[in-house]
DNA sequence: GATTATTTCTGACATTAGTCAGATATCCTT
DNA sequence: AAGGATATCTGACTAATGTCAGAAATAATC
């Protein structure tokens, strides 16, 4: 069977499926472009330029449709206090329920196509694998706390394969956990992968006083080999030389072959053991230029 | 993390492919609605009415773009021999051509994705695990040759699946493969499940004098869970009938679990083996009423 | 400070999409 | 054969979307 017959599928499928989910837009009583504009801004797209950008639209007519929706009271828009010819749309309340709205709509056709299949798990795995395949180009890397809950998120799921893939399983109370201030400025950091908002990959810098430490190296299954984690890598050298450590370390094991290839790839020198943690078994350094 | 803000990403990451691949369309110097039209046609939809219900359009504007595909030559709208009120369009050479073009652009995007994802295989399972999921109600059983590619694509797919479970493998050279003319009719038939065109499943009924033989009951991974086995056998149950055949019988194997369960619970009898195959040593039949 | 580029907005207009009410021919049922 | 239902088609209309040209304000450049 030919590759492209199933991609055609693919697109049929969900062809008819995002024309199902824009006509149950229209029920809410509101042109389909209205609706977009409002559901771009909702999502954070409050630059009007970037706006028009992101949906492809004229400029007159992104004028008209804002027009429209600041006279139904959903949206104001405000000149941008660095840039005087541009302005900067925002939701009012009214606005940010009405996109609540639209996000309900979206949720319910999605929970009744989950609900319907048989493994949601698989479903929620071929969805992630294709969404980010789709919207690789925007992947973006952003600072984190480390304990926000998007950063937790990702550690669980980095201790759940650690349990996985070690032969003793892994159980971070043994491990030395590194305090959450170590992985924030102005001593580290905590970086976040995210593609559209749902955080694919993670990466740390604990620092310290001889040398910072990369801990919690992990990219989410659906993301990998995309290259992200060069990307993740590169941006924790950025801030360790901003946040002058150029002395770097990580520990990692050999029950881990693609992390080990990565770090020698990347650069990374093989050297003695260096912490008395029971997990790892391979320990890597560099230097950077300042 | 929520599982809706992953099925809120794929949302969003497929509509604005869909967006992209519709702009595409739109270069080819036609509105939307006449190319989707003219896709539906391509696609086999000849049928004005069928097309209608299909693309969810008003009989006014329906009839009005048939009109103009007619008046670019591209389409024939003939009276439907069986009632004369209904009417089928065909596509001319130069509608044909057309058509191929949209599947041009169609497979250049897809293709675009494939090459630059790392795991294509992955890739393409999960955009059929959802393609089915979205489909899953649209899912016929047709019959079809034993020899048509479609059917030995699934063939191929069986045995492969029969190898990698058996113990010792599986050499279909050494199993008694039957003659195609006993799964064709008069004597026998082959049933192809299709989603949208691309095969997602079959079973064969082979004719015999004493008894008739259920074989090659087969469901595509990514069509599992379904129900599709059911509406697979019931098929065959039917066909059966029809062709007079109301003593039938079946053998598998206890490597297939899911399939001796699936026959005891379909109301198969288990008894005591009747051929000397060398694989099977799980053996059914069922008696049907007329 | 003059010139050029950028951003938004408005007006005028064209095209596309969607809706509704008949008209006509045919089929189906009784 | 009559009455009702169905499928298509046409005309008349409305709403939505897309396009273009130019005005006004501001920023960037020289």
């Amino acid at each position: 069977m030919d590759a492209l017959a199933h991609i055609r599928r693919f697109n049929r499928a969900v062809t008819r499926q995002v024309g199902a989910l824009n006509s149950s837009f229209l029920d809410r009583g509101r042109p389909l472009g209205s609706a977009r504009v409002l559901n771009a801004i909702g999502r954070g797209q409050g630059d009007v330029a970037k706006l028009r950008q992101a949906l492809a639209l004229d400029s007159g007519l992104m004028s008209r449709l804002l027009r429209g929706l600041e006279s139904e009271g959903l949206v104001v828009v405000e000149d941008d206090p660095e840039d005087g010819r541009r302005r900067i749309a925002l939701l009012t309340e009214a606005g940010q329920a009405e996109f609540a709205e639209y996000e309900r709509l979206s949720d319910a056709q999605a929970a009744d196509i989950l609900s319907r299949h048989p493994d949601q798990s698989a479903l929620l795995a071929a969805m992630d694998l294709i969404a980010t395949a789709l919207t690789r180009a925007e992947i973006e890397i952003v600072p984190c706390d480390p304990l926000d809950p998007r950063a937790r998120d990702c550690l669980a799921q980095y201790y759940a394969e650690l349990a996985a893939r070690f032969e003793g399983g892994f159980d971070v109370n043994l491990s030395k956990d590194p305090e959450a201030d170590d992985m924030r400025p102005p001593r580290g950091t905590f970086l976040l992968a995210l593609s559209d908002g749902v955080p694919v990959g993670c990466a740390a810098l604990k620092g310290g006083a001889d040398y910072a430490e990369v801990k919690r190296v992990w990219i989410a299954p659906a993301a990998r080999g995309l290259g992200l984690a060069r990307q993740l890598m590169e941006a924790i050298e950025a801030a360790a030389r901003e946040l002058g450590q150029l002395h770097l370390r990580l520990d990692t094991n050999s029950a881990l072959p693609e992390a080990v290839a990565m770090y020698h790839r990347f650069g990374w020198d093989e050297i003695d053991r260096f912490n008395d943690d029971p997990y790892p078994d391979r320990f890597f350094e560099k230097r950077l230029n300042p």
